[in-house]
This record gives C-alpha cells, sequence and structure tokens, in this order.
RNA sequence: CGCAGGGUAGAGCAGUCUGGUAGCUCGUCGGGCUCAUAACCCGGAGGUCGUAGGUCCAAAUCCUAUCCCUGCAACCA
C-alpha cells in the first residue's frame, strides 16, 4: 500500500492580474507538502501554472491594448517570479498557451469523440451581444441585462460539443467511495446534493463565439471550454499521449504514485466531477485525492481585486524574508479551513513562535554550548534523569504524530507538534537550570546531557521544520556544526549524530519585529491596494 | 429566495458527532530566573458558550424557534 511515488498538483491560475497572498497561499502548502514528501525520500513531482485561456483574457489584453499573448506572457512571469521569491521547489509550469499543452487537450477530445462521448449540439442562452457573451438565468437577473456592461440581453443558440456527463458518473460515483478522495468530506456531500442528485446536464465543452482558445481538430470554428482546457494541464505537463510520455506513466498511471490536486472550494466540482469523468473516457486512472484548501480572508470578508482589499506578498517577503512568510502561511490558518489576514496576526505569529520560541531556544543553547563547553556538544546520554527523559521521550512522540498528520494533510497540526516540542525544551532549560549546574564541578554530566539534549531537540525541529524554513533550518543545521549529508531525514533517530560536533554562533535567526512599526506598515501595504 | 459554514474571556480559535469539573494561542495583572533576541518559566484575573424556549439528574454539546455574520451567483486560491 504504501506509495514511493508522489505527484502534487496546484490549481493553474488565471492570469487576468497580479497574484496575490491568497496564490502564495496555496501554492506555498503544496511546496511544503512536496518538499515534505520528498524529504521523506518519496519520488515528487510537483506542478503548477497558469491557465491563460477564454474570452476574459482576450478582453482584457484588448483593454491593455496589447496582444493577446503578450498580455499574459507579462503576468505569467510575474507568477514565476513569485514562486522564485517564496523558493516554490515546482517541477515544471505548465502554461495552457504551450504548444505541448494545446496539442495535448486537441488529442483528448479526439479520443472522448472517438469513444463516442462527445456530440455536437446547440446551446442556448442568454447573449450580449457587444460582450460576446452567453449568461445563464441567474446571472442576468430578472431585468434580463448583461452583469459585466448592463445593456440588455437577448436569448441565442450557439452549435457546440457537448460531453455526455451522465455516461460515466458510476465511475466517478465508485471513485466518492474511497475515504479520503476528496477533503474535507462534506464538499463531496455537497456536490452529490448540489449536483449528481438534480441529474447533470450535459456539459458543453467547446465555444465558437470567440477564438482565444485551444482550436478543435473536429471542427476549426470550435475552440475547447476553458475547463476541458484547464482541467488537461495536470497530464499534459507529464507528456500525455506523446512519445516522451515517461512522467505520466511514472507518477500517473502508477499504482506506485500518489496523486493529489489541491484546490479552491470554487473549483471543486469540475475536479471532483468532470475531471475524474474525462479521466475515465481517456482510460486513465483516478487521482487519489482531490483537497480543498481554505480561502485567506481579509478582516472586510474574502480577497478580491474589486473589492481592493489584496495584500502582495512581495513586500511582505521582502521585509520578513521568505522564512518567516512561509512559516505565517502554514501556520496561522489550518491547512482545510478558512482563516484570516490581518497585520497584527501576522507579525505576533512570527514574534512569537519563529522569535521567542525556536530563534531564543538556538540562541541561548549554542551560547550555553560555547560558555560552558568550549563550543563541543558534550556525548549524548539517555535517561539520566525524570526531566531528561520526559523530553527525551516526547522526541520520538513528536516525530510520529508529525509523520501521521503530514502524510494525512494535516500540515498544520503537525507543524504546532513541532513547536511544541521546542516550547517544551524552553521549559525543559528552566527545569535544569544549567547556568546552575555550570558552577558545581560534580554536576558537569548533568550539565553535558542538559546541552546535548538541547542541541538534540534542535536538530529534531529544525528538520521537521524545513519544508517550511527552507532557509533557517539550514542555518541551524550549519550552527551545530552538521554537514549537508548529515542532516538527512534518516539520521533524525541517531542521538549521537551531533556527538562532538562544534558549534557556531551565527548571526541573529529571527529579528525581534516591532509590532506597531511592522503593523502600521503591512496596513500602508494594504491601503495601497497591495502595489 | 435557496444552499453551505459560523456566532465560546479584550483578539483569534478548539471543544458540539459519542451531554457530566469550559480549553488553546496572544494580550492583561503579579511573581521567578539570568543561559538567551526586554527573550524564558510559574501563577492570577477575565466567559450566564448569539437570543428565547424544550428534553434530561445533568446541555456549549440534543430538539424547536429566532436574530446576526460570512461564503456560494459577478473579477477571485
Amino acid at each position: 500500500m504504501e506509495k514511493k511515488r508522489f505527484y502534487i498538483t496546484t490549481p493553474i491560475y488565471y492570469p487576468s492580474g497580479n497574484p496575490h497572498i491568497g496564490h502564495a497561499y496555496c501554492t506555498t502548502l503544496a511546496d511544503i507538502i512536496a518538499r515534505y514528501k520528498r524529504m521523506r525520500h518519496f519520488e515528487v513531482y510537483f506542478l503548477t501554472g497558469t491557465d491563460e485561456h477564454g474570452q476574459k483574457i482576450a478582453k482584457n489584453a484588448k483593454a491593455a491594448g496589447l496582444d493577446t499573448k503578450e498580455y499574459v506572457d507579462n503576468i505569467v512571469s510575474v507568477f514565476k517570479k513569485l514562486w522564485v521569491a517564496l523558493d516554490i521547489s515546482n517541477d515544471d509550469f505548465i502554461r495552457t498557451t504551450d504548444e505541448r499543452h494545446i496539442k495535448c487537450v486537441q488529442q483528448i477530445f479526439s479520443t472522448m469523440y472517438k469513444h463516442d462521448d462527445i456530440y455536437l449540439g446547440k446551446y442556448e442562452g442568454w447573449y450580449c451581444t457587444p460582450c460576446e457573451s452567453f449568461w445563464t438565468d441567474t446571472q442576468i437577473g430578472e431585468n434580463h441585462l448583461c452583469p459585466d456592461c448592463g445593456r440588455p440581453v437577448e436569448k441565442s443558440e450557439e452549435e457546440c460539443f457537448f460531453f455526455k456527463t451522465n455516461k460515466y458518473l458510476d465511475s466517478v460515483l465508485k471513485w466518492y467511495d474511497n475515504e479520503n478522495v476528496i477533503y474535507p468530506v462534506n464538499r463531496k456531500t455537497e456536490m452529490i446534493n448540489t449536483f449528481i442528485k438534480p441529474g447533470l446536464t450535459d456539459l458543453c465543452v467547446s465555444r465558437t463565439s470567440f477564438s482565444w482558445g485551444v482550436p478543435l481538430l473536429e471542427n476549426k470554428k470550435h475552440v475547447s471550454y476553458v475547463w476541458l482546457d484547464a482541467l488537461c494541464n495536470y497530464i499534459s505537463a507529464l507528456g500525455y499521449g506523446t512519445e516522451h510520455d515517461e512522467l505520466f506513466q511514472k507518477f500517473w498511471q502508477s499504482d506506485e504514485s500518489e496523486i493529489i490536486h489541491i484546490i479552491g472550494a470554487d473549483i471543486t466540482r469540475f475536479h471532483t466531477i468532470y475531471w475524474p469523468e474525462f479521466l475515465t473516457s481517456i482510460g486513465a486512472r483516478l487521482p487519489d485525492r482531490v483537497f480543498v484548501h481554505g480561502l485567506l480572508m481579509m478582516k472586510d470578508g474574502k480577497m478580491s481585486k474589486s473589492k481592493g482589499n489584496v495584500v502582495s506578498p512581495y513586500p511582505l517577503i521582502d521585509r520578513y524574508g521568505v522564512d518567516a512568510v512561509r512559516y505565517y502561511l502554514a501556520r496561522e490558518v489550518v491547512f482545510g479551513q478558512d482563516g484570516q489576514f490581518t497585520p497584527e496576526q501576522f507579525v505576533e505569529r512570527i514574534n512569537m513562535d519563529l522569535v521567542n520560541n525556536l530563534g531564543n531556544l538556538v540562541s541561548r543553547t549554542v551560547s550555553m554550548i560555547e560558555k560552558y563547553r568550549e563550543g563541543v556538544i558534550p556525548q549524548f546520554t539517555s535517561n539520566l534523569n525524570e526531566y531528561d527523559k520526559e523530553l527525551e521521550d516526547l522526541i520520538p512522540e513528536t516525530i510520529k504524530n508529525y509523520e501521521v498528520k503530514e502524510d494525512d494533510l494535516h500540515v498544520t497540526e503537525g507543524f504546532i507538534d513541532v513547536m511544541n516540542l521546542l516550547a517544551r525544551a524552553n521549559k525543559y532549560i528552566e527545569e535544569c537550570t544549567p547556568w546552575t549546574l555550570a558552577k558545581d564541578e560534580s554536576k558537569a554530566q548533568n550539565l553535558d546531557s542538559v546541552l546535548s539534549h538541547l542541541a538534540r531537540v534542535i536538530f529534531v525541529g529544525a528538520k521537521l521544520l524545513e519544508p517550511i524554513l527552507v532557509n533557517k533550518s539550514k542555518e541551524i543545521f550549519a550552527s551545530l556544526g552538521l554537514n549537508g549529508d548529515e542532516t538527512d531525514y534518516n539520521n533524525l533517530g541517531n542521538e549521537h549524530l551531533l556527538d562532538g560536533k562544534k558549534v557556531h554562533k551565527e548571526g541573529v535567526l529571527f529579528p525581534r519585529l516591532d509590532v506597531n512599526k511592522e503593523v502600521e506598515y503591512i496596513k500602508g501595504l494594504m491601503g495601497n491596494n497591495g502595489k
């Protein structure tokens, strides 16, 4: 049952505007999971990208006076830069405008067509001529006005291809039987009650009213519906349908690979109803889990461009460092639940957890080892007394809980356990009062034990936090005198790893933030619309 | 309108399924320590668990009613 490989994806983002901290949230969490799996020696493939087709993009580009491709290129480069700034470790970046993706979508459409899963029909809806858009009954309201331009709409019909949504519904329902396919579970119930029970209507998978999309080989007047187009990214990036589909075979089709999609609630329907149907139609296997993450809300509700309450992650990274921003995102909001972004909580989280708990623990431990033992970590001895034993026992317990929680995507909870271990170590120092032991030669062994225990806890803590603190963990390892090879995850259980290592006092790990000053700074960013 | 989630100490949350001394983080007040980044440790104060009823020996938890907030339809993870 234990799988060896791991394929994780983020949604592909819609480049209609610059990324905000909500985009950063989702991608960072996916990155943390990917890094965790790599640390556990899984073979990992981590994908993110952009969803660039559709009428809205074409319109935005026109409004900006740019060629459509030029327009998306600009925004996509901002996304890519953000991922670099956040130390995102994606293995690939798929764009739906990539040639490889376009060919793949065309091929998938052809396959579904050949399997008799798609037929040509007519779509009837309310059409706004100036906007060249179809709208649904609920969108136009009782006055039958275009929600975009406010002008009246008229009934119109368009030729388009339909996907037979009921043909593979059994496959979807069978997939739902697996306990964890959709998390949180209530999303699954929601899908069943809202969409499946009332009966699915066939899905219109092509458009003729605009051309900024993937042209379909069966009929050149049609471009693919953006969702069919977008969902295919998860396998087009793996080379599905090409001569070089090694990645697809290895990370998608193989039973040894676990496939996880991280998505937002708004796109649950596409990922948990249509996507599995498309996959069944082309004879591919279905993903193992679709994880619906929560939203980072602002005080006045959901972040949105129209409200102008978005926060850009760039200035935060610049000022507080990548690791702090990543930590905030992973810790402040429980993964899978909604949470709130406030400047106060951002600053306090960093001060409390990273500065006071972790940073200070490292600082006081290293300086005691320098002061009392010329910088050499003493040999580790087990169970010298009750305090030692208690702390010692907490280490394997924390590791175990951490692994169970991380494996189950309870990302935040797993890291909380690690922070609790570090807090326990701070308390352990008070219990043992090493500064007193240092004054009494006969207590030398006790002091050795305290210092080696502390060093060990710090190593374990830094290692477990490494998926988040991609840079600071390495600094901590260095200050414990460890080289890169020695910090392998398998060494977590080695109590004597640190025996005789020479510590180095590095600079301040996380500088203390002045709450008032920083809160003002961040508020300024928000008022500035995040620029 | 409908659907979904929520209203628990000054702030942010857990606890509700499986009724039984109301818990966590931060803030606040007092004390301790001195290895440390005014950090760290201990203790206290502070809540009639949205409101009104009901069931029960016992309700934050179950039932009924009601008020309020947020999300889902529009850019948007």
